[in-house]
DNA sequence: CGCTAATTTGAGTGACTTCAAGCACAGTGG
DNA sequence: CCACTGTGCTTGAAGTCACTCAAATTAGCG
């Protein structure tokens, strides 16, 4: 199978364990197939862009599988990363609420299947599910905490404790697996994209990291060895 | 009238001349008297805290006049600025929709009036009118969609930058009087505390930009001179 | 009361330190 | 072989500390 290809067995939505599916998990069963009805879904590679900053879109995106990032471009074309979105997590929905262009770029990170839903589905939903509306606003708001809480740390925290943080969300967020080793592999350079630092001081504090005993290193893959270690570095 | 007595003549909703009220101006006439009804109204002086980090809070509020600033507290107690709200907005609605402690203090910059709404009225209004849900959404999307670019200012920006952004920003949301003076009075630390840099940092930079001829200062009050020259600074 | 005296608060400066960015270059591995 | 990783070195931006000065508040006291 190529990229890009159109799925030839689209996921149904019913079935869909992607973990949480908070947005989706109540609705009732009729305004459930209306979804199944309108939505297509497709396949991206690494590196996939889903969305650009600027473009308008006509509809948000549901991931049934794989990983994103979400990020903006400085003006030295930097990129900055938002956050993480993965299975289960819906994407670009913020332009289609507040009807304005993408203010940022989302791009696939691990090889992913979208299924898309146009705008006007979710203005219905919005208009006739009061139960959905409040979900949609709940989370909102938690990524508008989650926004607040990064720019007091990027605003007071070393890059040291960042990257430390950083680790430790990315561990919340995508678990561990039996050895320990965090299961989202990120180049260095995204890394410090997250953090909002350069490259080299990313690679010089892992390796810092590494010579303290809290990781180990093998090529993208990071192993935790020392939580609370980190934790205390993190200043949490 | 000492300080923070209680209102003895409520302000009306329905003549409340608050810029936009964005929220509230698409209701109907009798929902509008029920805000009316349930709605309590206090009186702040400067420095006043409206409600803390951490704390409960059962409702949101609605300024009727003055300014608020937002902020959250970084490990070592120092503040950070989130956003200014001033009269028309409504604060501490985040904390309300996603049913968590607040995650930022709310405090008096300018003697301010304002009105409380208990939860329940804006989850009946949310259950009741999908146009006051989505307009409630869409001014989430809009803070959300402002701490985004904060975020990637506050990693790629110098200090420098930021500063005159900030300046640009104030301006567009506080406007300026008839000789060009910023409308809002914050102090040197309180700048810092937005820009996310040291006050001595913020001294330095303003009589810099000072003697560049881009602005003119006396006390708290800032004049600006030269905006397309600010605009240039910030890298706009 | 009313008028200094004392204290506090914010603005501003200078000297010093440090963190982290930038550049150049050398491995390395898919 | 090219993108990614890693290292050494240099430089600069910005934080910290220590202090002065002015204005504003508060206290003290005849």
């Amino acid at each position: 199978m190529g990229p890009y290809t159109k799925n030839t067995t689209i996921p149904s939505c019913s079935e869909c364990i992607a973990r949480g599916h908070q947005i989706f998990k109540n609705l009732a069963p009729e305004e459930l197939e209306q979804v199944e009805n309108i939505k297509s879904c497709n396949n991206y590679k690494r590196g996939a862009t889903i969305y650009q900053e600027g473009s308008r879109i006509n509809g948000f995106y549901c991931i049934h599988h794989g990983i994103i990032k979400i990020f903006k471009t400085g003006f030295d074309g930097k990129e900055q990363i938002i956050r993480f979105a993965q299975s289960g997590d819906i994407i670009g929905y913020r332009s289609v609420l507040s009807k304005e262009l993408a203010c940022t770029t989302a791009q696939v990170i691990e090889d992913t299947t979208l299924c898309f839903i146009p705008s006007a589905m979710l203005f219905d939903l919005v208009k006739t599910n009061p139960e959905f509306s409040i979900q949609l606003m709940q989370l909102t708001c938690k990524e508008l905490g989650e926004a607040n809480n990064y720019i007091t740390d990027i605003a007071q925290k070393t890059v040291r404790e960042r990257l430390a943080e950083i680790l430790l969300l990315l561990k919340d967020n995508f678990d561990l697996d039996e050895n320990q080793v965090l299961q989202i592999a990120l180049t260095r350079e995204e890394l410090a994209n997250m953090v909002g630092t350069a490259t080299e001081s990313v690679i010089r504090l892992l390796s810092e990291f590494k010579s303290d005993g809290y990781i180990e290193l093998h090529g993208r893959k990071i192993k935790i060895l020392n939580l609370p270690g980190l934790h205390k570095v993190a200043n949490f």
